[in-house]
This record gives structure tokens, C-alpha cells and sequence, in this order.
DNA sequence: ATGCTATAGCTTTTT
DNA sequence: GCTATAGCAT
């Protein structure tokens, strides 16, 4: 298919700052691509002087199999592609000495981070949730501003802001005596070295000649400030986004970045993408005439040439049980009309919680389906407590990690031997696990605590060595000596809770085994590496059979952004949930609409509301009103249908139940003719 | 250790 | 109202 007039002009405009503003389905991806084959084919750019830059790993993945399908292998060579944070993360790489930082860093994720902000916080906070996550709020917007904890404090009105700024002090004197960075320091430390050190920024300016960013009305204070030092005055660079699609503000995103783009770059070009390929004429005008409610800087207007397709069905039902019965109904009854895949339909709601109901439903029909979201294989503690052996073995100033595991498994090192040792490393100057190895520590420590301590560390040491020569090797043995298959029986629930995670174990096993060895695409990585991927999430082909499944999709609205499907239910359109109460409560309900604009846009061919009459909500039986975003849609286009009488919710259970019993007989009979 | 009861907390979460 | 978890009692 060939480019359209405002995608090609998009593609061939590169002698400037150049802004796409691409409506949901306009074909952004393939701009992007596009553009980047263009760069080195028509405007002579080398690989290695481009730089394109995404949100989610994902994207980056995707946008570098499409570019591989465009371009050779010998073209693309040097390409960087990448998350903001990778892009960090390589600068950091790279001038570790000009930041004063130590090669062998590691990375904090968010729980590393939560755990040890709660730890030192402990005397004033208490461990009270909301304060440590308005605590976690405010340390990482003051990063995002690139304020340092100096001023940070000199900024601080409250007393409570003084108090967190104290907090930011303390964290950011932790995270740099274990020689560990978080998440918003990848970010912001380039940022801070190319503002201050000319000759850094210079070679990058040079190195990335020209920068694509996706997702751009996402991008938070500090990464504008990077993007902006990156291009510098060359201003060589095409962001591509939209303001419509702005749902994560509440996560520091600036969508007013697309306005500072047009102040700071007024010579900037603005091209608007506005032909949708992705979805009906009707599901289109019902998403313009939605978004047409909020403010808008750039207006810009959907349109399609696919068929207008089939009205909208609105479904009400009695109940939240009720609800996820006629969806589950509905879409069982399509599918077997209509000889769909059930890969065909998604379920989007607004909350998680909103999806339990759904999915009991689904697994009483065996249906498949596949929930995203829910605790990432990354956050599982056999996984978390693993890493931390490996950031331990790779950087050895990493003291959360080495008391994450230092009695995991249980070694009889207890809080009293740890508590002696931190005072010594303290009184040194050093780490806990370099300090385990002095021989003034034996002046404080006798006994069986000594005796424990230093089998231990002393192993972690011969590991350490090993892993310098035959990581792999070094890899296994760790696993095997620390016989942590013995420790997951012992602590896990069940023998098959056991399983399922020693499982886990071998899955990162294998990947890591795979990173540390390299393949054609990717070259063999070192240990350090390896961990801090894992930490970014970021690792090369995923379970590849995953999304081939054949299973109904149930996912949040903001985890269905960038996916589309034939056949949309988004379900809960209520007043309370969609808009969400906090929403309306806090004036922001523009951001909601937004979100349902993302989710009505997912739609390709037919798109179903459901809203319940009744709906309990913290043990309270409340009567929601039709959410708003629905009477704002175009009446002509919707068809509401209401169960037809009020009926028992015994009756209605008996009458659901032989109602699914008999599409089911029906589709196995089919299944059996075929 | 293990299992029960009381209690809190309930929007979204790219890295 | 439901579910996860902490802390207590067995």
C-alpha cells in the first residue's frame, strides 16, 4: 500500500523540527518506519546518526521488526532504537566517569525503590502507604524537573515538603554509596551531563544526527529537556504523537509538550495524520464527536474510508454478574455465527478489579482468554531474589541486594550479626558484602555469626570470580549451590506453587543463558548487562507463541493503547467508573474521556458498551448513572437494548446458565461435523 | 510451623 | 463485599 499525501510529506520532510500529530489508526508506525529507511536511503544519514526512541519495549521491538522488513541487515547496522531509558542507560554506559560513577552499576526498580525508601523513612512515615507513595510522587517529579535534593530543599514551602526533601537527600546519598540508579536517573542524569559538560553533549549531538521519538505527548519534563540537548540547534528530529491519547498525566507525562514544541522550535512543521485504516465510518464519528468535547490546541478530524458499518449496541444489564453473563452470551453467540477467532474480541475496562467477573465467566464457558497487567514475571520474588544474587555477584556495593539475600535461603545470619556488620561498614566506609571480607571485622563479630557470614560471602566471591571467565557456567552453579529448589519447596504454599516458580526460575535461566551467549541478532552480553535488562524489563524475543494464542483479550483501557481488534466490549460505562469517581472529584474528567476515546478507537469493525443498573461498590449497592462520554455520543449511531423484564437473580442465573449450555452443545456439534 | 481472624484498602502503572 | 495480609493463637 502507498504512503498518503500527509504520511508521505510526514516521510520526506527532514530538513527541520517536524511534528506528526497522528490520530489513532493513521498509520504512525509506518511513518516512522518509513522515515527512518528514507534517512539513510535518500538524505545519505548513516544508520548509526539515527536515533529512534519509544515508550515501551514493546515498541521499540515492533518498530525494529518493521524496520528490519524495509531495510538489509548491512542498512540498518548502528540504528539505534530504543526506550528512553535504554537511551539512558547507553549514555550512562558510556560516561560513567564524567558522572562520577563506578562501571559495574545496577538498576533499582520500583519495589527495590518503595522497599528502601520505607526503610528509611521508617521514624517519621511509619510505613504509611499514602504518604510513602506521595513520598515516591514527589522525589521522582523533582527528578523529572532536574532538581537535586539541595534544591529540592531550598525550594520546600510545608514543613512536610522539607521533610521529603530530607527523604530525597537520604535516598539519593543510598542509591550513590551502593552505586545503583533508579529508574528516573536514567533519564536524568544525561540530561544534567549534557546540560553542564558541552564537549559530552557535543560528541552525542554528533553521534545522533537525527532523533524520531514516538508517543511524544507522553514525554515527561526531563525527557523534553533530553530530546531538546539531543537535537540541539541542528534541531534535526520528528516527534510523532497525540493529545487525544494523553492518558498517563497522572504518571508525569506532559502533554503541553506538544505546545513547548512550537514555542521553542517556532520554524517547527506540523503535519497531521487524519485518515483512520483501522476503523468503521460509525465507531470513527463516535470517537471525533466524544473528543470533540474536550479543549483542544491542534484540532484535527478522523475519517475513514472503510464502510460505516453496523450501529453501536449499548447494552444495559441488571447487574455486574449480569453484565459480564451478556457479554460472555453475546460474544460466544458471534463467534460461533460469525466463525471468528477469539483472538477477534477484547474486553477493556477501567479498572483491574473490573475483570474478575469476566474471567469467571469465561473459564465457566471454556473460553481462552488472556488477562495483560497483573504481577509481571519480574516482580515475582523467585525472580526478584535471583537478580539480586546476580547484582550482588556483578556490584559489589549493592547493599539492598546483598540483604535481600543474604539469609535467603536461610544461612543463620540473623538481623544481630547484620546489624554488627553495618555498623563496620559503616566505620570503613564500604559496602556490606566488601566489608564482610575485612580482617578488623573479627573484633566486633565472633562465633557462629562470623563463622556463617563469611562461608557465605566468601563463596558469592569464588562465584563472582567465575563469572568473570564462564558466566553461564558460574550461573548454573549458583543456582545449584544455593539449592534453591529445596527453599521454594520448603516455603511455597504447595508442591505445585514450587514448581510453577522453580519453573520461573528456569525460564530466566534459559534467557539468560541465551542473552549471555548472543545470536546472530543480538551480540553476547556480560553479566552486568544481562541483570540490567532485566531490571528495564527489556529482553529479546519473549515467549514468541504468547500472542499467536487464540484467546479473548481482557486488559485495562491504558494497557489497550497502540492494540486494535475487530470486536470491542468496552464494559462499566458508568458514571463513578468511567469517568472514574477520583476523576470527577479532581476536575479531570477530560483525561477520562481521552481514555474512552482510546478505547472506542481500538474497534475495527463492531464496538459493544455495557453499563450496569446496579453495581456493588465496597459492600454498598449503588444505582449508577449511564456514564456521561455515552450520551455524548451520536444517538443516530447507538442501539440500546435493556433486558427485556426484570427477573430473579435465581431465574436469571438458571435461564444465563441454559442459555450458554445450549450455544455450547450448538458449537460442539458444529465442531463435530467439521 | 500453621491456620485462623481481624483489619485495611480498593484507578490507571510504558521504565 | 471481597480479598490480601498481618498478627495472633494453637
Amino acid at each position: 500500500m502507498r504512503l498518503n499525501p500527509s504520511q508521505q510529506h510526514a516521510v520526506e520532510f527532514v530538513t527541520g523540527p517536524c511534528l506528526v500529530l497522528a490520530g489513532a489508526g493513521s498509520g504512525k508506525t509506518r511513518v516512522i518506519t518509513n522515515k527512518i529507511a528514507h534517512l539513510i536511503r535518500q538524505c545519505g544519514y548513516q544508520a548509526r546518526h539515527i536515533a529512534a526512541v519509544t515508550f515501551t519495549n514493546k515498541a521499540a521491538r515492533e518498530m525494529k521488526a518493521r524496520v528490519a522488513q524495509t531495510l538489509g541487515r548491512k542498512e540498518t547496522r548502528g540504528l539505534l532504537i530504543a526506550t528512553f531509558h535504554t537511551l539512558g542507560l547507553e549514555v550512562i554506559k558510556r560516561e560513567y566517569a564524567a558522572l562520577g560513577m563506578k562501571a559495574n552499576f545496577s538498576l533499582f526498580d520500583d519495589q527495590d525503590q518503595a522497599a528502601l525508601l520505607n526503610e528509611l523513612t521508617e521514624t517519621w512515615l511509619e510505613g504509611d502507604k499514602t504518604q510513602l507513595q506521595q513520598l515516591t510522587s514527589t522525589i521522582s517529579n523533582w527528578k523529572n524537573d532536574l532538581m537535586d535534593p539541595l534544591q529540592a530543599a531550598a525550594s520546600a514551602q510545608s514543613e512536610r515538603d522539607k521533610l521529603f526533601a530530607h527523604c530525597y537527600g537520604l535516598y539519593h546519598d543510598h542509591l550513590r554509596a551502593c552505586n545503583v540508579l533508579d529508574f528516573d536517573d536514567l533519564i536524568l542524569l544525561p540530561t544534567l551531563l549534557f546540560k553542564r559538560n558541552e564537549e559530552v553533549r557535543e560528541r552525542w549531538q554528533n553521534r545522533l544526527r537525527y532523533l524520531l521519538v514516538d508517543e511524544y505527548q507522553d514525554t515527561n519534563t526531563s525527557q523534553y529537556e533530553l530530546i531538546k540537548l539531543l537535537v540541539g540547534a541542528r534541531a534535526r528530529f520528528t516527534v510523532v504523537g497525540d493529545d487525544d491519547q494523553s492518558i498517563y498525566s497522572w504518571r508525569g507525562a506532559r502533554p503541553q509538550n506538544l505546545v513547548l514544541l512550537s514555542q521553542d522550535f517556532p520554524q517547527l512543521e506540523v503535519i497531521k495524520l487524519e485518515q483512520n485504516y483501522r476503523s468503521s465510518g460509525r465507531i470513527l464519528k463516535a470517537a471525533n464527536i466524544l473528543i470533540a468535547n474536550n479543549p483542544h490546541v491542534f484540532e484535527k478530524k478522523l475519517f475513514s474510508e472503510l464502510g460505516y458499518g453496523s450501529e453501536l449496541k449499548v447494552i444495559t444489564a441488571n447487574n455486574e454478574d449480569h453484565e459480564a453473563e451478556r457479554v460472555v452470551g453475546e460474544l460466544i453467540a458471534h463467534h460461533f455465527i460469525n466463525k471468528t477467532q477469539y483472538s477477534d474480541y477484547a474486553i477493556l475496562y477501567r479498572g483491574n478489579h473490573q475483570s474478575r467477573l469476566f474471567e469467571k465467566m469465561l473459564m465457566q464457558n471454556r473460553i481462552p482468554y488472556r488477562i495483560s497487567g497483573g504481577t509481571s514475571f519480574f516482580s515475582r520474588p523467585e525472580i526478584k531474589d535471583l537478580l539480586a544474587y546476580l547484582r550482588v555477584l556483578t556490584n559489589a556495593d549493592d547493599d539492598s541486594a546483598f540483604l535481600r539475600i543474604v539469609n535467603t535461603p536461610k544461612r543463620e545470619i540473623g538481623p544481630a550479626t547484620l546489624q554488627k556488620l553495618g555498623e563496620w561498614a559503616n566505620v570503613r566506609n564500604k559496602s556490606l558484602f566488601t566489608a564482610s571480607f575485612d580482617l578488623g571485622l573479627e573484633a566486633h563479630l565472633s562465633g557462629r555469626g562470623l563463622s556463617s557470614l563469611q562461608r557465605f560471602t566468601h563463596w558469592m566471591r569464588d562465584i563472582a570470580q567465575q563469572a568473570e571467565r564462564e558466566p553461564v557456567a558460574a550461573v548454573r552453579d549458583l543456582i545449584h549451590g544455593l539449592d534453591y529448589e529445596s527453599w521454594l519447596y520448603e516455603t511455597s504454599t504447595s508442591p505445585k506453587a514450587a514448581e510453577m516458580r522453580m519453573k520461573n526460575v528456569n525460564q530466566l535461566f534459559s534467557w539468560m543463558t541465551e542473552m549471555l551467549a548472543g545470536s546472530d541478532l543480538d551480540e553476547p552480553m556480560t553479566l552486568t548487562q544481562v541483570v540490567t535488562r532485566f531490571t528495564l524489563r527489556d529482553m529479546m524475543e519473549r515467549g514468541e507463541n504468547e500472542e499467536e494464542l487464540d484467546q479473548v483479550q481482557l486488559m485495562t483501557l491504558h494497557a489497550s493503547k497502540g492494540l486494535e481488534f475487530p470486536y470491542v466490549y468496552l464494559v462499566g460505562m458508568e458514571e463513578g467508573l468511567l469517568p472514574h469517581q477520583s476523576s470527577i472529584d479532581e476536575d479531570n474528567v477530560d483525561e477520562e474521556r481521552r481514555l474512552a476515546y482510546v478505547g472506542i478507537t481500538r474497534a475495527q469493525r463492531e464496538l459493544i458498551f455495557t453499563l450496569c443498573k446496579e453495581r456493588r461498590q465496597y459492600g454498598e449497592l449503588m444505582r449508577p448513572e449511564p456514564s456521561r462520554f455515552l450520551l455524548e455520543l451520536p444517538q443516530d449511531d447507538l442501539q440500546w437494548e435493556t433486558a427485556r423484564k426484570v427477573v430473579s437473580a435465581q431465574e436469571r442465573m438458571q435461564k444465563g446458565q441454559s442459555h450458554l449450555a445450549n450455544l455450547r452443545a450448538q458449537l460442539a456439534q458444529a465442531r463435530d461435523k467439521e
